[in-house]
DNA sequence: GAAATAAGTGTAATCAATACATTAATAAAT
DNA sequence: ATTTATTAATGTATTGATTACACTTATTTC
């Protein structure tokens, strides 16, 4: 038996995600300052190089976790990126994942000692390499997603209202929807709980707060439904 | 400036390949009697290494056209496949790539000479490695790309009745369509050329003859239509 | 010219998506 | 205590899309 295909090239596989977030100013990724050359000092999305005892689900996993602290966070992996220079110093191949996490439970800790930030898509800097190219894809993926699977709710913290959830799909979606419409349609899913507790910050009225209900949710995936916003 | 990331591990990287063509048969891949270790003898996927100085889409394009003849053939890249132990010579990734050709068109010298093979999906034999798995989500992704874009044109051959794109569609979603409401759709799209031609290979009465009209395709497509059948 | 075969065609019924405006609840101000 | 301001909550009618469904036509073969 042969133990090494000889006349292959190998390559460096790198993996570099983009972390969606979402809070009252809009949707937005966590971008990093790069501490090493080359690039240093210019933004760029997370990333590491995928261990030779590793599969690229974990390298994600592991990025993620060691920049914000957070596990068991839904990820996908999306695309990978081979333009030969695409990395200037080694031939090395990269594969995107991307992740949605809720802003408000990311380590600050972390965040702030490897010099990251979060951007709003809008405003975000330039980024190295072929990486604003990755984001791109990664916003069109992530709103193929919600369109067929009411994905957003990794984005939300635990309870939110329902003026949330639609100012969410309206950031993914960039478009507004009809509040009434939304909410029926989002309602008719029967995925959420509607607590008795309201949230006092946003009106006098103040507006009953929602969970996310796993479980109903789990079973009608089963039915494959389509969410048509 | 660096010339290399030092530490980081160096892999691997193959590409494979999920050829789909169609006949009067139904869907069927293209796939491959390997002759070399392991697993010499049992049925594969066509595929090959990535070289050095090529990316991704070009190794694929390489690849098909090595085992098929063809040139300028759509492809789409699916997924990296990264489980540890694989490939059980050495660490390697695979990137897999789709291909829809049309069934009549490849080089049957090639295939000949390669001891490749046509398969119905259904009868398709027990693959190596993770091959199996990269199909079925070849298979996945054909379907939803099949709902959204009229990407099936790609299988037949250049002149085609309205049942043999019926029939086509059918194979791919894996059900029944009804005739008169899957026609009235097709056309309202307009992006059919109906000849003054029949086939009479398939009735007393013949059936027109369409050519699909890549021009109008491409007006559309700016307005990112769907199909919904 | 009768029989056989698949092609070609239209409508009504149901379901889904959209557009749209008023009332309700409460806190703050006076 | 009353008024004012603010956002939440709610339903319906219209339009558009999707589905279900059956008969006639053209042609070849016998």
């Amino acid at each position: 038996m042969l133990n090494s295909y000889s006349s292959a090239d190998k390559v460096l596989l790198a993996v570099d995600c983009i972390i969606f977030g979402f809070d009252h100013q809009g949707l937005k990724i966590l971008l990093i300052k790069r501490d090493f050359e080359p690039e240093r000092g210019k933004w760029s999305l997370i990333g590491g190089f995928l261990k030779r005892d590793e599969i690229l689900d974990d390298a994600a996993i592991r990025i993620l976790s060691t920049y914000t602290g957070l596990h068991d966070i839904y990820m996908e992996q999306l695309h990978a990126y081979s333009e030969i220079d695409r990395d200037p110093v080694d031939r090395t191949i990269s594969v995107s994942y991307y992740a949605l996490i809720n802003i408000e439970n990311h380590n600050e800790e972390l965040i702030k000692n490897y010099h990251a930030e979060w951007f709003s898509i809008a405003d975000a800097p330039n980024l190295i390499f072929d990486h604003n190219e990755m984001v791109q894809h990664a916003i069109r993926r992530l709103r193929y997603r919600t369109s067929i699977k009411p994905i957003g709710f990794e984005l939300l913290p635990e309870k939110f209202t329902m003026r949330q959830l639609l100012e969410l799909y309206e950031a993914i979606l960039s478009k507004e929807l009809d509040k009434r419409n939304f909410i029926s349609k989002i309602n008719s899913l029967e995925i959420l709980n509607k607590l008795d507790e309201k949230d006092m910050q946003s009106s006098r009225k103040g507006s009953y707060l929602y969970t996310f209900n796993k479980e109903k949710y789990e079973e009608k995936l089963l039915n494959d439904f389509v969410l048509n916003l």
